[in-house]
DNA sequence: GCAAAAGTGTTCTTCGTACACCCATGT
DNA sequence: ACATGGGTGTACGAAGAACACTTTTGC
């Protein structure tokens, strides 16, 4: 692996907020870099000379998810001075860590992976179960993690996930796409769990439902025999408009 | 000048949507770049090594504007592959330009200046009265430029108005901000109808006012007579909040 | 006094919220 | 039968749109 010869731009990067939904609870897919000191980090990547930075964007989702036609948004960039991994982690330990040298870096690897970057952010939605995350040579792990028990994190990454949900909320109240998280049917039920779960708060059964059916964006499909002693709810799906 | 020496983020660039507002009508500040072609641009800027993406860009709106304390709002970053004025241009005409040479430029330079960008851009608001356009040693010209009547311009510095007032549009929603536009004080009317220009679309009137003044944001101050053959209007100026 | 434009008040509609009720399902 | 959760309908209140009216100013 040589960053330098790899017709990358240079001290830009890609960070990507990847939101996925299960058991009532936001994720965020996050990665340990072999070279963080322990620290967890937002998935990213850069940015090859001849690509745009979507496209790179969409690369790098699915070099961790394996999913590709992911729902992607840009929503900041984090630029401040200063802003390298030499200042937060002070250069020896990296120049010396075991795990760096099993990398393969050389002298210029290091000194392009240590300046300063400005990352570009992007927030991305996908079915938690569709997605089988991979690591990639720089990680050393990589899972999901719950959007508020989130470990320790390299550079400003801890800033990108409340920064990125702010961003989704509001997308959210104009445009439908918490279906994105969802399997390709669902309950109403698993629709305004989401929801609560998104904005931290609980809506009112009823009212919840009347306000999504009058978008007329869902159909509704047949209903689902959960074997509980209660009625059976219906699945809806998503109108694909123009399919 | 010689940008390869000026410890600048390479082939990072800020670009600044700034709106003023002038009868009626909002404006933005454009700069015709001295190897353009003739070309327009959005005025912009590059990001020293030591230095914030904001910082550079109150840096950069300050040379054109000789404003400081200007309202900043990054939006989206430009990126596509293949994004450079030597794509659009053809490196020839700029290469062989009078204008060019007179800069003062080396090959470096024109290698520097003519690869691949991607931009970070934000939108600016400022009261138009207060600003006195500078050119740069980059700009043959600046000028206000109407915003239904856009010149050409290079790259896609034209996908950039429409798309910060969209963005300026959605926070206007949300944060009062449009008094950025107008001087200290202002009556309801000004107010109004610079919304009308922002929003392409009527209010009515009283209930514009009672909109507003549910805010509780404006202080009334004193009368103004114009002199006109009517009841003078109240003007407003907008509570400094801990001051 | 009159025209022009500013300020204010009133009604009507619409939207969101709260409450209530009925229905299907498995034990 | 009944407990559980799903679906729907109605009533209330707040917020916004449409309309009407009064007030001030210079001629």
């Amino acid at each position: 692996m040589e960053f330098a010869n790899q017709n990358l731009i240079p001290q830009l990067s890609i960070d990507c907020v990847i939101f996925g939904y299960q058991e009532c609870k936001l994720k965020v897919l996050g990665t340990k870099l072999i070279f963080s000191d322990g620290l967890w980090a937002m998935p990213g990547g850069f940015i090859h000379q001849d690509e745009g930075i979507d496209t790179a964007a969409k690369r790098i989702l699915e070099e961790r998810t394996g999913l590709t036609n992911i729902y992607l948004q840009q929503f900041k960039v984090f630029g401040e001075a200063g802003r390298s991994q030499a200042n937060y982690l002070g250069s020896n330990s990296m120049l010396e860590s075991a795990a760096i040298r099993k990398m393969g870096l050389n002298e210029a690897d290091l000194a392009w992976i240590s300046s300063r970057f400005v990352s570009i952010c992007y927030y991305a939605l996908v079915d938690i179960n569709k997605v089988k995350p991979r690591t990639s040579y720089m990680d050393a792990a990589i899972n999901w993690l719950d959007i508020n028990q989130l470990p320790k994190m390299i550079l400003d990454h801890a800033e990108m996930v409340p920064a990125a949900l702010e961003a989704l909320r509001q997308n959210l109240d104009q445009k439908l796409i918490a279906y994105e998280l969802l399997p390709e049917t669902f309950t109403m039920r698993e629709l305004q769990e989401l929801y609560e779960a998104i904005f931290e708060k609980d809506f009112p059964r009823n009212n919840f439902q009347k306000k999504i059916l009058d978008l007329n964006v869902l159909e509704r499909l047949e209903k689902k025999f959960t074997g509980a002693a209660n009625k059976a709810p219906y699945l809806y799906r998503f109108k694909r408009l123009l399919s």
